[in-house]
This record gives structure tokens, C-alpha cells and sequence, in this order.
RNA sequence: GGGCCCAUGGUCUAGCGGCUAUGACGUUUCCUUCACAGGGAGAAGGUCCCCAGUUCAAUUCUGGGUGGGCCCACCA
């Protein structure tokens, strides 16, 4: 055994015997209990950031500790490769732009693309020791993804859940494509608050501040709060537009802000959401001035042609030389960028595909509950997120690289024409229906849209479990669980249960559990943009995946975690401690089997006749180590599973354990033979305990340890796929008297730090006074008078009067 | 504006109706050739955010406040 742990090499090493081995290989035809877990897939588009780190090591400390426990993990793992993400990503990395492409020529590029990249994306996954089966893989773009995808859509169809509409949607100029709410991102920014004075009917003018004064063209109202006494006489008459010479109504308006601005809106078509709301129930027409790219059309005079900023410009110079400027403030305020470009977005009005379904929220949150939440409050926020919901959901996407919504229209009589399921995957643009309309025209005009991301990645439980055939899917779904971090509920999790509700019927998972985040040593979120992004990749290199996991398994499920740097030393010592007290162990181990031929017969052909009462006493205390760890994991408690089983490796094994059998082990030929194989047999159950216990949490190290002595042993070929520990070897009175026996050892070691001696000096008596039977100390006088290094110890029994439950007298 | 979470020695964290409040990092004194100096034994360091209530008893439960984080909405 090597003097020191090599972490770099020894992870590598299992990681890549692990794949060979198929160690977490999924078995479909065991008939053990099934424990399948709904992985994120992670995004293609960048490489592992720490949040990953820590919330997938949290997911698989749960996985292999159910793989340990016996069941039969499913545990698939995908790439999200679908989307406006990937395809920025590749035209990026190719220097090509889609929208000047054939779609069926740029989507090739990027599956070959992907391709290319995924070996390395993938690697980070398995460097930090996910136990995934990474041979039951999908990425949401592959034609098995696009499939189930279409599958969805054909059959959300006919369910009559979706339908088209023109309607003013959430628009990006620069992708040219309808966004999600979720989407956007808020991005704050100093602007103008522009102050126009329109003219009225009333002769005499109003001022109204807007950021937007571009979008004046297009105005169609004036809105006035009825409560505002300074504008009151206004409503009901009209204002003239500037340049257009359009009059417009001036409407009361309770939802007027009268404390913002001049407290006068001018409602435009459209500045947001509101505006869209208003014109609904005010029935006013709307007047579209934006083209799809951004820029001003006919409609808005002689602003045509320009892009928005421009026009702004144009627009404030235009009024400046009407004196139509009251004045100019500058103000801080928010505007909804989309989060892949950073550019405004826009409400346009085009043709989108939707899901129905604000008629089921009440299900939704049904559906909910009888999910199990770990924690419980993060179903609070998927319930919120339902409340919230003002529209029904938006799918389509116009751009080029995605999964296309199957279908076509009739030429002739604009019947639609979907695709029929045996011939998916299905791209409308290269093929054709299987049959001919009705009308019996077979000339098609292909839909050109494709679905949004998530309308696939709601579906990885089923795209994952598809992989198998009917009677394994029966036993796969609903899923066990679903791990994900929390900033996600409101769609990933929200989305994939709508899709269960109407595929299956059912939850599709019976347990989650949410992970927080991991945040920058001063509690905040990373971001790129403030550069306090770390890099999990160099974490590893300069200390190790353990010393990351070990990190992650820091805090309780579903909190957010600061990194400091300096917590990863912790991990890093962990290992280092665990490697030295099993060279420890294994060299005391060596000859363990071999000394004990008398036993061999037996079944438990390893355990002494008698096993001595401090070995007693280890075995007892590991044992509600282990029935704690397990009640904890079964909770989705690691942190309590890793401090406890940390504290205890530390204190009572090495520092307490170890020392006290040393004299045992070493002096057999003073001691005997008997309890030489005692404190063997100790030392061997409660060093693997131990071992197999931050198995799911450092699986590295561990299965080093395993590897380099237990295996020959055990014969099982790997640590995790060992069986968890059900050690149960309590005794009460053991672990009383080696309390006693550790407290007098505390009291001598404090006795001799406050002198300044050496732990190793000899004492010439101690007075050992505590409340166990006299018999009881006569079994651990001999361990305790070899750890304290005494010449003598008599032992008193302290009376019922007595305030204090042990008392040491040394004598020096 | 709405919701959720959090608040514990300098830093991060565990915990619980009653113990001397857990552990790690840091600080500090000493020890150490026999697994480990990336170690061991000690020490110092806390009004458990503030106020009120419930209780024999509150760091823990309830209400209010303050501060921080996140999600959502708004932003003319």
C-alpha cells in the first residue's frame, strides 16, 4: 500500500473500471425492487458549472445508496440538445447561420456537432462519480426523442388540448422567434423617461412619460386614473397623436399608476402585457408598427424602416423640433431581455401553437399532493407557480433547429394533415403525409415550426423509459424520483407532470427531491457577468471529485450552499485520514483470516469465540451508526449520514477505537492470541461499516479501500454494489462501560496536555471511579492500563450521591 | 407588491421544549520516531438577529419586526 492517497489516479482509475465493469448497469430482467430515478438532462451548450456538481452529487448519493440497499437502480442519463441554446451554440462553434440554411442541412450539422462534443460533455458527469447506467442515454434531439415528442404532440391533438391562434405573443427580434415566459430575464438598465405633450380636444395640452416614445405610432388610448383629480375633465375627450394627426380616446383607468410618470399612460399596441389585456377590455383594435426583425413598418409614418433604437432617437428628435418635450428624466428601471441573447423582447402578434390548460390547475395541484416533496416546501412553489398562471402554454417556435410539429396543411382546402404515428420521427419539410386529404388533393404545404424545448424535456421519463419494451415500461413507471434543483420546478417539474396528467393518468414520479444551489463564497448566485463563476473541473484537478462530493453532502436537502475553497481541504483531509487508518488497519489485518483456523468450519467462520468488551463496544456503537445512517438516506438526509459518520470515523475510531487496540495488536505475544483476533475482528466490521457508509458519498477513496483489501474477502466485485450495512450487534452494557473506559482516557490525556507531557509518558496511578460493575472493569483493565500508559489502576464505584457519572484521579 | 427559505463563536455548519449548544476552518499552548505534522491532546472565542407571547422551562413553539437569499408579478 502506497504511503500516500493518489487521488488524481486512483479516480480515474475506478472511474474508468466502473464502465468497464458495468457496475451501475440497470438489469430490466432482476427481479429485485425497482429504483428509477428521472435525471436532468444537462444542457449541451457549456461545459459542468459547480451547481451541477452539487446538486447531481446530492441526486447520487441517494442512487447508490438504494443501488446498496438492493434495489435495482435505474438510473438513465441524457443531454438536453434541443433549442435555441444549442443552436446559438453551434453556429457559434461552425460559423454558420441557420436561418440562411436548409433546415434538414443545418440540423444535420448539428447532430454531427453534438456528436462530436458529447464524449467530453459527458465526461464531466462521470468524473464526479455519477453511478448513472450512461448506457441508457438519450439526448432530447435524437430521432428516438423526437419521436416520443411528436407522438405527444399528435396525441395532445386529438386529445383536443391544442390548438393554433394569432394572438400577441412574447417575441424576440434578434432569434425572430416566440419566447417563453420563462424565457426572459430581467435586465436592468438607465434609460429616458420621455415627457410628450399631446395636444387635446379640450385645447389645452397633456404630458405623458414613457421609456418607449418609438412606439407612438402605434398608440390607441389614453389611459387616466378616474380617482386623479389633476386630469379628471380629460376623460372622455380625445388626444391628437403627434405627426399622424390621429385622434385617440382618452379612458378612465383604475389600473393607472398615478404616482409614476406624468400619472397618464399612453397605451400602445404594445409596450407589455398590459397593453395586450387592455385592448381586450377596452375593444380597442390594435395598430402593429413592428415588423419581426425589430424595425418599423408603414404604419408608423415616416419612422418606416428603422429599428427600434433608431426610431427612438428619430422619434425624441422629431418632438424636440415640435417643442413637444416637456423634459427628459433619466431612470433606473427593469426591462425583459431574452435570457439567450440579451436583447429586448417585444409583443408581436403571430400565429402560435398552445397547450389548453388553464382549465385544469386545480388537477395540476392535485397531482402535486400526491407527489412526496423532499423538501416539503418546495411544493409550495410549484402550487404558487400554478396560481400564477395567466395563459395557456406556448409550443411553438420558428426556427430552424428542433423537433418539427408534425403535420401539414391541404393546398387546397387548408385541412390540416397530421402525420401518422408509425412514420415518426417526421419532418413535414422534406416528407409527405401517408395519405391524401379529404378533399382528396395530395399537394401539402408543411408546417414550419418546431416545438420548444420544453415541450420535450417534459417527457425524459418517458423518453427514457421507451428505450425498453412494453412489459419492462410497465414496471418502470412512474418513476421513483425526480432530483432537480429548485430554480427549475416552475417548468422542467410543472411541465413534465402536464404532460404525465395527460399521457398517463398519473404522477410521473412518486418522490422528489429539490437541491439548492451552490452560491459564491459571499452568498450570492454565480453568473458569468459577475465573474464569480468557479470552475468544477480545476476544483477537481487541485483537490479531488471526493473532496467535491464531500463539499456538496455539506448542507441540508434543498439549502443553498456558499463554496469556499477551503471547504474542499476538509474533504481532501477526510481522505487523507481514511487512507492512513486503513494502512493502519490492513497491515493489522494481514495475517486476520489466516490466525483463525479453529473457526473456519463455521458459517461466520471469521468470529472469535470471545470477542473482548471494547470490541463489544465499537460493534454496538457502529451499529446505531449504521441504523441512523439508514433511517437519514432514507429521508434524503445525507448531511446527517456524513457529518455523523465523519465525526465518528474521526473520534471514536481513530482517535479512541484504534489506540485502545493497539497494544492488542501489536504485543500478541504478551497479550495472547485470543483477543489479538478480538480486536482483529473489531476492527475489520467497523472499518468496513465505515467504508461502505461514505461509500455513496466519496465512492472513490472508498472503493480504493475496498478494492485493496475487503474485495478478497467479500468477493462482491465493487463497494457499491456490496450490500449496505445492517450491522446489529447492540449491547447496552458494552457501550456503558466503554463510555466509562473513553472518559478516563479523556480525563489522563487532559491531565497530561495541561502538564505539557508527552501522551507517551508513563503514569504511575490512576483512580478510575465511575458507576459499572467491578467485573466489567476488571475485562478493560488491561486496554486501559496499555492506552494511558499506567503503572496501576484501581477502579471505585462512585455512589448514587454523587453529582458526577466518571472521575479520574492521575497520579503522577 | 405576492410567496418561500434562512438567521447559531471571526467564517461555514449540526441540532433540539430542559444537557456545559455540534462539528469543521481559523486563532493559540503543548505533545509526537511505532497509520497519519494534511497528525494528536488541550485552551480561548457565543446575549443561538431583535421584541412580545405560550410554558415550571424557549436557541428550539407562536405572533410581530429587522436583515439576507431565491422565485413570481409589476416596471406606461
Amino acid at each position: 500500500m502506497e504511503k500516500q492517497y493518489n487521488a488524481k489516479e486512483s479516480e480515474e482509475k475506478w472511474m474508468e473500471f466502473w464502465e468497464k465493469e458495468n457496475i451501475y448497469k440497470f438489469d430490466a430482467n432482476s427481479k429485485s425492487e425497482i429504483y428509477s430515478i428521472d435525471t436532468p438532462p444537462p444542457t449541451v451548450s457549456g461545459k459542468m458549472h459547480l451547481g451541477h456538481s452539487f446538486s447531481y452529487s446530492q441526486q447520487d448519493f441517494i442512487a447508490r445508496f438504494q443501488r446498496m440497499s438492493g434495489k435495482n437502480v435505474f438510473y438513465p442519463f441524457g443531454t438536453d440538445a434541443n433549442g435555441l441554446a444549442t443552436e446559438r451554440m453551434i453556429e457559434k462553434m461552425k460559423n454558420v447561420k441557420g436561418q440562411f440554411m436548409k433546415r434538414s442541412d443545418f440540423v444535420e450539422l448539428c447532430l454531427k456537432t453534438l456528436e462530436e462534443i458529447r464524449a467530453d460533455f459527458v465526461y464531466d458527469w462521470k468524473r464526479i462519480g455519477i453511478s448513472a447506467d450512461f448506457n441508457i442515454f438519450y439526448t432530447t434531439i435524437d430521432r428516438h426523442s423526437q419521436k416520443i415528442s411528436q407522438k405527444s404532440f399528435l396525441q395532445l391533438y386529438k386529445m383536443g388540448r391544442i390548438y393554433k391562434k394569432k394572438a400577441p405573443f412574447i417575441w424576440c427580434p434578434e432569434c425572430q422567434t416566440a419566447i417563453a415566459q420563462v424565457e426572459m430575464k430581467d435586465s436592468e438598465r438607465q434609460s429616458n423617461l420621455v415627457y410628450m405633450k399631446f395636444d387635446t380636444t379640450l385645447n389645452e395640452q397633456i404630458t405623458i412619460a414613457t421609456t418607449r416614445p418609438e412606439l407612438l405610432p402605434s398608440c390607441v388610448a389614453i389611459h387616466i386614473n378616474p380617482d386623479d383629480k389633476r386630469y379628471k375633465k380629460f376623460i372622455g375627450a380625445k388626444a391628437i397623436i403627434p405627426f399622424l394627426n390621429r385622434e385617440v380616446k382618452i379612458t378612465a383607468n383604475k389600473d393607472v399608476d398615478m404616482e409614476f410618470g406624468s400619472g397618464i399612460v399612453y397605451h400602445c399596441t404594445f409596450g407589455d402585457m398590459d397593453d395586450v389585456r387592455w385592448m381586450e377590455e377596452y375593444n380597442i383594435e390594435p395598430i402593429e408598427i413592428l415588423n419581426k426583425n425589430g424595425t418599423l413598418n408603414e404604419k408608423a409614418g415616416r419612422f418606416k424602416g428603422l429599428y427600434v433604437k433608431e426610431a427612438r432617437k428619430a422619434v425624441i428628435k422629431a418632438l424636440e423640433e415640435e417643442k413637444r418635450i416637456a423634459k427628459t428624466e433619466s431612470i433606473k428601471h427593469v426591462v425583459n431581455v431574452h435570457e439567450r441573447c440579451d436583447t429586448d423582447i417585444e409583443i408581436l402578434t403571430t400565429e402560435q401553437w398552445f397547450i389548453k390548460y388553464l382549465d385544469l390547475k386545480d388537477d395540476f395541484i392535485k397531482f402535486g399532493r400526491k407527489i412526496k416533496w423532499y423538501p416539503e416546501h418546495m411544493r409550495i412553489r410549484y402550487e404558487n407557480w400554478i396560481h400564477g398562471l395567466k395563459w395557456d402554454c406556448n409550443i411553438s417556435r420558428q426556427r430552424h433547429f428542433g423537433i418539427p410539429i408534425p403535420l401539414w396543411y391541404c393546398k387546397k382546402c387548408s385541412e390540416i394533415i397530421l402525420a401518422e404515428e408509425k412514420q415518426l420521427p417526421v419532418d413535414p419539410l422534406t416528407d409527405k403525409p401517408l395519405s391524401n386529404c379529404k378533399c382528396s388533393s395530395n399537394e401539402f404545404i408543411a408546417e414550419k415550426d418546431v416545438l420548444d424545448t420544453w415541450a420535450t424535456s417534459s417527457l425524459t421519463p418517458d423518453i427514457a423509459i421507451e428505450l425498453f419494451n412494453d412489459k419492462e415500461q410497465k414496471k418502470l413507471f412512474p418513476m421513483s424520483l425526480r432530483p432537480q434543483a429548485h430554480d427549475i420546478i416552475t417548468f422542467w417539474l410543472f411541465n413534465t407532470v402536464v404532460k404525465s396528467y395527460f399521457h398517463h393518468k398519473n404522477i410521473p414520479w412518486k418522490e422528489v427531491m429539490i437541491s439548492g444551489w451552490a452560491l459564491d463564497p459571499h452568498g450570492k448566485k454565480m453568473s458569468k457577468s459577475k465573474g464569480n463563476v468557479i470552475e468544477p473541473r480545476e476544483m477537481i484537478s487541485k483537490y479531488s471529485a471526493d473532496a467535491l462530493r464531500f463539499w456538496a453532502a455539506g448542507s441540508r436537502l434543498g439549502d443553498d450552499l456558499p463554496f469556499q475553497e477551503k471547504d474542499l481541504v476538509t474533504g481532501q483531509k477526510f481522505t487523507t485520514k481514511i487512507w492512513n487508518a486503513s494502512k493502519f488497519a490492513f497491515m493489522h489485518l494481514s495475517d486476520y483470516n489466516k490466525d483463525d483456523k479453529e473457526n473456519k468450519k463455521e458459517k461466520q467462520k471469521e468470529k472469535p469465540k470471545k470477542i473482548e468488551l471494547m470490541d463489544r463496544w465499537i460493534l454496538s456503537k457502529i451499529s446505531r451508526l449504521a441504523k441512523e445512517c439508514t433511517e437519514n438516506l432514507m429521508n434524503y438526509e445525507y448531511s446527517h449520514t456524513k457529518l455523523a459518520t465523519e465525526t465518528f470515523f474521526w473520534h471514536t475510531f481513530c482517535d479512541n477505537y484504534l489506540e485502545i487496540i493497539k497494544d492488542r495488536l501489536y504485543n500478541s505475544e504478551k497479550r495472547g492470541i485470543s483477543p489479538k483476533i478480538s480486536a482483529q475482528y473489531g476492527l475489520y466490521h467497523s472499518l468496513l461499516t465505515i467504508i461502505k457508509l461514505m461509500a455513496p458519498i466519496t465512492p472513490f477513496i472508498t472503493e480504493e479501500l475496498y478494492q485493496l483489501y475487503y474485495k478478497k474477502h467479500e468477493k462482491i466485485k465493487s463497494i457499491h454494489i456490496a450490500d449496505w450495512p445492517s450491522i446489529s450487534l447492540i449491547d447496552e452494557n458494552a457501550e456503558k462501560v466503554g463510555d466509562f473506559f473513553v472518559h478516563i482516557l479523556q480525563q489522563v490525556r487532559k491531565v497530561k496536555s495541561e502538564s505539557n507531557m508527552s501522551l507517551k509518558k508513563p503514569i504511575k496511578k490512576i483512580t478510575a471511579k465511575g458507576r459499572i460493575p467491578k467485573e466489567n472493569f476488571e475485562e478493560i483493565k488491561e486496554d486501559l492500563i496499555a492506552t494511558t500508559n499506567a503503572e496501576e489502576i484501581v477502579f471505585e464505584q462512585l455512589d448514587e450521591k454523587s453529582d458526577k457519572e466518571y472521575d479520574a484521579i492521575v497520579e503522577m
